[in-house]
DNA sequence: CGTTAATAGGTATTGTAAATACCCATTCTG
DNA sequence: CAGAATGGGTATTTACAATACCTATTAACG
């Protein structure tokens, strides 16, 4: 049972914004923070904000900042959004093949009717149950 | 949010061994029916019987059977073990590794709390509820 | 109006872990 | 003792997430 990175990283960074909602962060900036590539980044964020949980402003002193207040977003939502695609077994993927127990299958249900109750679980609580304040800057000189 | 197919060929392999109760299953007989190889099948076989939820017995007749009734085996515990080892996101896994936000982060949290409810709905359900019925005889004459 | 800072987005590459295959030892039946 | 079955290590393949790179496009600011 396991979440993609891209999902890991894209809360760590919806944290993150909710911590200072009314400023923008660039890509740049939280890709330095969080510590990974600004390209890599990048990608989820266009992912979220093609799926409105965020949004985005070019040219200078641009940025992302959330859609909408971090306590109407419900963790389950955003996991939907991340793991968009990611079927819990092949048979619920959008190619289910050819699997030799087609109809008489009873697990698919049950499989289902789990995952339902994962993001439910985390459908009770929001952005701002998780909110990251800011980092402690490193005082003066050379921070590394 | 993904299960490996390590466990979604062992949930068949239960399901089916939990349709016909009394008799043993061989890897290559259970192997053929599912449609992958018996190498891959018997990896998972010694998983299963190591973690004590199948018998097996070698030698001319022998295989793999229920441990315990299919009514007393809940999904959850056999997810619980053929996952083994899967961490939902890195920072729950056995290396924690160098998270920045170490002890600041109350997303752990609220991720262990749905990966529980997720288990507990499995727990709902035992393998006499998804149990496979034998495949149809394909007819007179020489089976495959 | 040009320069610069930023996202948008495609494509190519890399890395890693799951999935698979192969081989031989061991054990039990008959 | 022969044959049927699991036990279990190791090596290989493959799929896909993760990463990198490159080039638009857009907006702010002088």
């Amino acid at each position: 049972m396991r979440l993609t990175s891209f999902t890991d990283f894209g809360l760590r960074m919806l944290m993150r914004m909710a911590g200072e909602p009314m400023r923008a962060f660039s890509s740049a900036e939280l890709a330095d923070e969080l510590g990974l590539s600004r390209n890599h980044l990048a990608k989820i964020m266009q992912h979220l904000s093609r799926a409105g949980l965020i949004g985005t402003r070019r040219g200078g002193g641009g940025g992302a900042l959330l859609a909408r207040p971090a306590t109407e977003m419900r963790l389950g939502d955003v996991v939907r959004i991340l793991e968009e695609g990611q079927a819990l077994v092949e048979c619920l993927g959008v190619d289910p093949g050819r699997c030799s127990i087609d109809g008489r299958c009873r697990l698919k249900a049950r499989l289902r009717s789990a995952e339902t109750a994962f993001l439910a679980d985390l459908d009770r609580s929001t952005l701002a149950d998780i909110a990251l304040s800011p980092p402690i800057p490193s005082g003066p000189g050379v921070p590394a």
